[in-house]
DNA sequence: GACCAGGGTAACT
DNA sequence: AGTTACCATGGT
């Protein structure tokens, strides 16, 4: 058994606004949520299961990593949750665009973009196409038990939930039938997962082909998948390509942009244009701050 | 039963 | 180029 990882004195960072701000959705709370300021989670991502707990410590928060060792830590977990970047810097940069983000910030100060992987991330956001996120985080939740690499039993120390297998490979998922992916819940978005499937396992499609590419260039060979549209290619980009320029406008994001900033009935690709202009290089970390503010307020709802 | 959900496509003007 | 019906499924 491997030991436990710990990393101490962390700030900008929560767990529950990171993992519940809707750009994952291959993770499970399972503490009681009796002790204040305590968190566990169980989450699927990598090709790993990880148990994770937050802590309140004297300076920020106390993260155990466990069964992890320094290596997995370093190599893996340390980007997924983008502990390489200075969140401070970053909001500062978002607050000198527009003073009003200030208080929006500071309502979820501890969102973090997470770095995913390409090909969960991609066939996640075409599931999610008029979904709600607890049905996006069930028909993910099916297809991993369909067809990815089963969890064995009882290897990690308090896994709670009942995540049996990982997210498959696009090799793995490119296999089964259009059928069985039906079975999974995801309506008529099946074909589009196959369409998704063949090309990443082909080498039609790359995470590393993508990342050498512009940002606009790499959001237009998204979009030539069946079932990927300009909001998805976004989600893509910004969640597991690191484009933290694209900024992805879903009827959330419309009705916050609407009536902070254009106070009429606005079409999506000039919203994004025109937030992309005012926010730079840090955009879609933007959007992520105003997604959670609007959806928490049903604000236009 | 109508309406909506972290939308996109195809078929219309 | 801009609008509109339709797409499965589950929740309110």
């Amino acid at each position: 058994m491997k030991k436990d990882y710990v990393v101490d004195d962390v700030k900008d960072f929560h767990l529950k606004e990171i993992l519940e701000c809707g750009q994952c959705f291959h993770f499970s709370r399972t503490d009681s949520g009796e002790i204040p300021d305590k968190y566990e989670y169980d989450i699927v991502a990598c090709g790993r299961f990880l148990h994770i707990m937050e802590e309140p410590s004297v300076n920020g928060i106390k993260l155990t990593f466990y069964d992890t060792d320094e290596w997995e830590y370093e190599h893996i977990w340390k980007h997924y949750f983008d502990l390489e970047s200075d969140y401070g810097n970053i909001k500062k940069r978002i607050i000198d665009a527009d003073p009003r983000l200030e208080k929006i910030i500071s309502e979820n100060p501890g969102i973090r973009i997470l770095n995913q992987e390409f090909f969960e991330c991609l066939i996640s956001f075409i599931i999610s196409q008029n979904k709600q996120i607890p049905q996006i985080k069930q028909v993910v939740r099916n297809i991993s038990t369909l067809c990815g690499d089963k969890r064995a039993a009882d290897t990690i120390r308090f896994f709670n939930s009942d995540f049996d297998a990982l997210f498959p490979r696009p090799d793995q998922l490119a296999a089964v039938t259009e059928d069985d992916i039906r079975g999974c819940k995801a309506g008529f978005r099946a074909p589009y997962i196959m369409d998704a499937a063949r090309r990443v396992a082909s080498g039609e499609l790359s995470a590393k082909e993508l990342k050498h590419l512009p940002t606009d260039e790499a959001r237009k060979k998204l979009m030539s998948v069946k079932g990927v549209g300009e909001k998805v290619a976004n989600c893509v980009l910004l969640y597991s390509l690191g484009r933290t320029d694209a900024f992805p406008v879903d009827v959330w994001m419309k009705r916050v942009c609407e009536e902070m900033y254009f106070h009429k009935d606005t079409p999506k690709d000039v919203i994004e244009k025109e937030m992309c202009k005012l926010f730079g290089n840090v955009a879609g970390i933007a959007q992520q701050y105003l997604f959670i503010y609007g959806k928490d307020r049903k604000i236009g709802a």
